[in-house]
DNA sequence: ACCTGAACACCGTTCAAGT
DNA sequence: ACCTGAACACCGTTCAAGT
């Protein structure tokens, strides 16, 4: 009778169906791909998308629930590790979650300031988790005491977006430099 | 007679209005705005603007060609100047000039690995001259040995690029941090 | 409660016909 | 030699009609 505990199990799999086929076209073609491309590989009509998934953000912010939570998990548990170590660590995950689709880190980097997203609430995550990391980072005296956790959310942001142009290893390179010059004091000086 | 020596008045006039009009979309509206729109502002048909550039990068190729050339003059001079002030002079102004259209870094990151690109051209001087930068610096022991012109490329796009998306003084910080990555046995240590 | 697909809007690009 | 604008293709989004 309550249609939220029982929905139509038709939908349900469509559902399912189009979350799979989303995340197969957003690998290829990057998070622009074509949504009716995405409901025909469903197996469903255009219509049907769009009942589950109002527009394009919407879909994305369904696909990237499940990742968003664990990667807060992880970043919530390098908030008790060495600080220098886990906001090194902290910003390699967020790349590479940035970086999972073409456009992804653009949509990202938007989404922190428009809180109409559906990305807008794990996007102001990320960014409260790196304001925590650069907060026990400074407290060590590890890091320069103006880095704040925007710039952070912005620098995975670059890096994840560099990564589309140059090879993971040359982007993760430069992501160094700059966790380089937010640090100071480091231990071999 | 000849066409190159004469071309037509009105093919002229068209051709300049076009780059103007497009300037003005463009940073209205990123380098992906309606190129109708351009067209009706420079008061030609669709097909006139296409007839005098064969796509969107062409014409901003067009566009860019005399700021692009400014840009190559003021980092030839840098190479004659001190390194580590030179490098930063030279990132500054190119990005500055990739963050003058929304999307222009995206195209200048592609246009380097793409021979077929208007923009390629350009892209490889500016990397050429990047390294020519680079080798200076790290000749005066300033900067990391590994440090190439490509890596510099990519930092300006990647700054220009998180301009989109933060304030200017905010990405310039973040590019201030990758430099300061970049250099090592700085004068005051 | 959910699905379908035709319909509309928008825009890039081409090309036959003009001048 | 250059211009015009209709025509086609592609894709996002909506919605009346179905089940």
């Amino acid at each position: 009778m309550n249609p939220t505990r029982r929905p139509r199990a038709d939908g349900r799999r469509n559902r399912e169906r189009l979350l799979a086929e989303a995340d197969v076209m957003f690998r290829e073609r990057g998070v622009g791909a074509p949504l009716d491309g995405v409901a025909r590989r469903a197996g469903v009509a255009i219509g049907t998308l769009y009942g589950h998934f109002p527009d394009r953000r919407a879909l994305l912010g369904a696909l990237l629930r499940d990742r968003n939570e664990a990667l807060f998990i992880a970043g919530e548990e390098l908030t008790s590790q060495p600080p220098e170590a886990a906001l090194r660590r902290w910003v390699g995950l967020v790349v590479e979650h940035a970086a999972t689709y073409q456009g992804l880190a653009a949509m990202l980097a938007d989404g922190a300031d428009d809180e109409a997203s559906e990305l807008h609430a794990s996007c102001a995550r990320m960014t409260a988790i790196s304001e925590h990391l650069v907060i026990n980072a400074v407290s060590a005296g590890v890091a320069r005491p103006e880095v704040t956790g925007a710039d952070v959310f912005a620098l995975m942001n670059a890096g994840a977006w560099t990564r589309e142009h140059v090879s993971a290893e040359q982007a993760d390179r430069l992501v160094g430099y700059v966790i380089d010059g937010m640090l100071e004091a480091r231990p071999e000086s």
